[in-house]
DNA sequence: CGCCGAGTTGAACTGAATCAAGAAACGTGG
DNA sequence: CCACGTTTCTTGATTCAGTTCAACTCGGCG
């Protein structure tokens, strides 16, 4: 899993990677199975070995799909987990999953002995943030229908697993706009 | 400026501290002068210690303005500078600036030299993904007018020093809409 | 079989975009 | 310090994408 999680340019000996990785503990969950409610505290940094998981949050009783997690992601309320307060989303699995996590208080450790835990720290946190870029990118400048096909190509494999519903949420629009569009399309 | 970078719970020595902080080069910007332009890879990370700046990409000739950046504050193409590549934003001072700034290849060295070029680039990233994150929640949640009113509240000096338009496509709408807005509430 | 959630479709409505024009503010040179 | 041109802001009319509310279909499942 290693070679997924870290940039290629940046080498990390196996020693030092034992380090991180010996605090990871394997996790499974069922299909819609939650594995942070709203209001908690995230304890873990998680990685997905297998499914896919979605985020979102609640706003006037309708879910709205902040995120979709793939393999090799971190799947994460991660400013729960770094700021200890509550998390405003949900996560839960959209397909059975595989799950690698590490406990905040075994992370610190980790920051701790070895310069590896603030390495593997920047290298995931700057990937995700990059994604993040690119999602505030499409938004403010592509229409709806231009997010979905967007995704379509992107990520072909989620049209057949999960309800649209989550698609149109995680687009900005109502699952009745994305209906249109895919007419529309065809 | 040490304590305003790092997050209070972890200490760093000012041995540490000086190994970063003497990479870091002054550099002062007049008003309106350009930082960093569209189709250019950044290589500096700069921390801004005095003066705003505001981050924008065009689109169909239109500046869409994604981020303020204020005192103390990193301002960056950061995915430009991580990733080497050309940069989609362009990075312009509102006001006189004088910014501190790192050199990409220094910064490479700070990695491998001292611990403290890790944990310092985490704790920063990990500032700004959390700065986005609240971006998105209320994008995803919020009407223009709502994001209007907040920000009011959280940076009204903006509103003495730049331009309503590109307060306006901050706000992810036309100055023509921001102008309605603020004719309704008044 | 009947129920329920997901998806589709229609009609009315709404916030914001667009196009266009005028008013106010700004700054630069004479 | 004023005059002029440019930029910024406002206002109006029209259009459009997407919302809301409501009704209906379809497929899976107890």
């Amino acid at each position: 899993m290693k070679q997924y999680l870290i940039s290629k340019k940046i080498p990390i000996s196996d020693e030092n990677w034992q380090i991180f990785a010996g605090k990871n503990i394997r996790k499974e969950y069922k299909k819609n199975e939650i594995i942070l409610k709203e209001g908690e505290i995230d304890h873990y940094l998680s990685i997905v070995e297998e499914g896919i998981a979605r985020i979102f949050f609640v706003k006037e009783n309708k879910e709205l799909t902040t995120r979709f997690v793939f393999r090799y992601q971190y799947v994460t309320s991660y400013d729960s987990f770094l700021e200890r307060s509550p998390s405003r989303c949900t996560v839960q699995a959209l397909t059975d999953m595989v799950i690698w996590h590490v406990h905040y208080d075994d992370l610190q450790v980790v920051y701790k002995t070895s310069p590896i835990g603030n390495l593997i720290g920047r290298l995931t946190i700057e990937n995700i943030y990059v994604e993040k870029l690119k999602k505030e990118f499409s938004f403010m400048s592509e229409s709806a229908e231009e997010r979905y096909l967007n995704l379509m190509k992107e990520h072909p494999e989620l049209f057949q697993i999960i309800p649209l519903k989550h698609i149109a949420t995680y687009l900005g629009i109502t699952p009745q706009a994305l209906s249109r569009i895919r007419k529309r399309i065809c």
